[in-house]
DNA sequence: TTGAAAGCGCTAACAC
DNA sequence: GTGTTAGCGCTTTCAA
């Protein structure tokens, strides 16, 4: 059926153990030029591949890296699944996605198929901010960087974004044009992109002498449309002045706040203005196109395959978090506050 | 380390071989009950997992699936995608997704290495019409489910979309409108959803007594917005009387539509009205909300992979496609045509 | 530098 | 019904 390593080596006239120092990663492991130019030869003929299966039962190294995401279906994951598959394919690796649903119980499952199956690493966009698997993970000393999110401690290996910087920026943004009654809805708070978000908010806010009150905040219990729609109808029912301008934990969670914005027959920019976070795709065309702090997404997941390629060639040094800088983007979903924009600029 | 097969046996005060009866696949292969329980308890207290590898080696089979797309990028992909994982997960198999950017380079490596990595079948939602890979995987009669896409044979298991139908839906809404001059930006005609939507616009036209002519048509080279734009530029620049509708390829063709007629001070769905095809994520929420023929993606996924599993399983019946119905889905993106909006109805 | 031998953990054909 | 045996294809230690 196959050729083997076995075929290889008769046919070169050696034995299967000198074939296999010629084909195996390290190349020369002390086998003449002759001898392994004419394995190399009968390799080439017959057409050998190796067959990983048996090296990995060898080796008990697979050149797979096991990624955990929440839903591919999200489409901030598409490009950051990219990079990291990219990357580690350019190395020869191969990549074992699964969809976990922030479900714990999946991630954990998950996370033991992949074990059984002998994956050199784990890249894990899954983390929550205290994660049992994460420090199982760390405890058994396995190879694992985390991916966006991170946990709250901080010796462990990830790339993230700059959350706070991305959110001075939207403030920042924001109060240029005149908004002082900023609300925030903020994603899930055990999710250390929602609970860093929301500090930031919360310090940024404070920084420009506008120290949120509890009214101005709200938490969305899932970094999704739907909760976002429940988390702002909240907000605005809880009967405060309403705000002028919304900073929302994400780009799905800021279409959610446009929806209930409709609802109410306000409209966004005129009434409310919403910044939203990432930059996903398509967030260029949606209505109004979305002002929106972007993160590097595919960047984000070569940074961590490059990293955890590293670790998994044996690299302990740097245990701590990878900072990717956001940049503000601009777009039709943001505009001087009602008020503000019938006065002269300030 | 591990705990392999040998202890849990031990422990029970059984061979190996016994154990293994008990524990594999079939469940009971001829143990009688107590024992079956002794070895299970044992199992149970050493928490013991099957090693996939070794067991792949042995039996050459891995619960393993190799999954071609050509870019989970692609909003299109994340729902197929799931809904293939997740079936696949359900029966305890893995999922191996490999983007290959309809790169036939790409798909020959990637097909290489999910081969020797000894998948137990493929799905593939990468077929150009024409596949010499496609073929290959028939000749060598491996487990194949095409997904999508099909090839220019049919004697091939697949799950596509009634493109016919899809297409005489968007038709007839659009006659139903009052247009006559309707146009088609095709996708790409190497791959069978572009053809065969063109087909079925040509046949769907020339029901309604509305024969398109050369000048209607113009052929995109990728399901991209930039390609739907340079697509749709040709058609308008290449000087016949201007359509009042267009039937995109798919909705990013669509949008790329959208551009062009932006640059071109035209506006949507006043001047010109657009229907996709598709209807992927937020395709509700881009300007305008995009009317479009929506094909079940996820379940699109479910059903390859549980013809896949079937074949996987020994089946050999049914090598036709399987086509599953489009809805259309009425958004802001039609309207009827500008002169006979002043008409009465006719 | 190369060959020999052992064994990764498991299953399946065969023997008892 | 259970134990025995062999071996999937590869790597790697040890000897020569």
């Amino acid at each position: 059926m196959r050729v083997t390593l076995r075929d290889v080596a008769d046919r070169a006239g050696v034995h299967p153990g000198t074939a296999s120092r010629v084909l195996s990663a390290g190349g020369g492991g002390a086998v003449s030029a002759p001898t392994a130019e004419r394995v190399r030869a009968a390799a080439r003929e017959l057409g050998y591949e190796p067959n990983p299966i048996a090296r990995s039962l060898r080796t008990s190294r697979s050149q797979t890296v096991g990624v955990l995401v929440p839903d591919i279906t999200n489409p901030l994951f598409g490009p950051i699944v990219r990079g990291v598959e990219d990357t580690l394919d350019a190395a020869g690796y191969v990549s074992l996605v699964i969809n976990t649903d922030n479900d714990p119980a999946r991630e954990r499952r998950a996370f033991a198929t992949l074990l059984a199956r002998q994956v050199d690493g784990f890249v894990l966009a899954t983390a929550h901010r205290h994660d049992a698997l994460v420090d199982e993970a760390i405890e058994r000393s396995l190879a694992v960087v985390l991916l966006n999110r991170t946990v709250a401690r901080d010796d462990v290996c990830a790339v993230v974004g700059d959350q706070t910087h991305g959110v001075e920026l939207a403030v920042a943004h924001l109060r240029a044009l005149g908004h002082t009654r900023v609300a925030h809805v903020a994603g899930p708070q055990h999710l250390s992109t929602g609970a860093a978000r929301r500090e930031a908010f919360v310090a940024a806010m404070r920084h420009v002498g506008r120290s949120p009150t509890a009214g101005d905040i709200v938490v969305a219990d899932s970094f999704t449309e739907e909760a976002g729609r429940r988390a702002f109808r909240a907000l605005l029912d809880a009967g405060g002045e309403p705000p002028t301008a919304v900073v929302a934990g994400n780009d799905l969670i800021a279409l959610g706040c446009l929806d209930v914005l409709a609802e109410r027959g306000l409209e966004c920019p005129r009434d409310v203005s919403i910044v939203g976070f990432n930059d996903i795709p398509l967030m260029d065309r949606v209505t109004p196109a979305m002002t929106t702090v972007r993160l590097p997404q595919y960047e984000m997941g070569r940074r961590a395959a490059e990293l955890l390629l590293g670790r998994v060639a044996g690299d302990r040094q740097r245990e701590r978090p990878i900072v990717l800088e956001p940049r503000l983007v601009v777009r039709a979903s943001t505009a001087p506050p009602r008020a503000a924009a019938l006065l002269p600029a300030a």
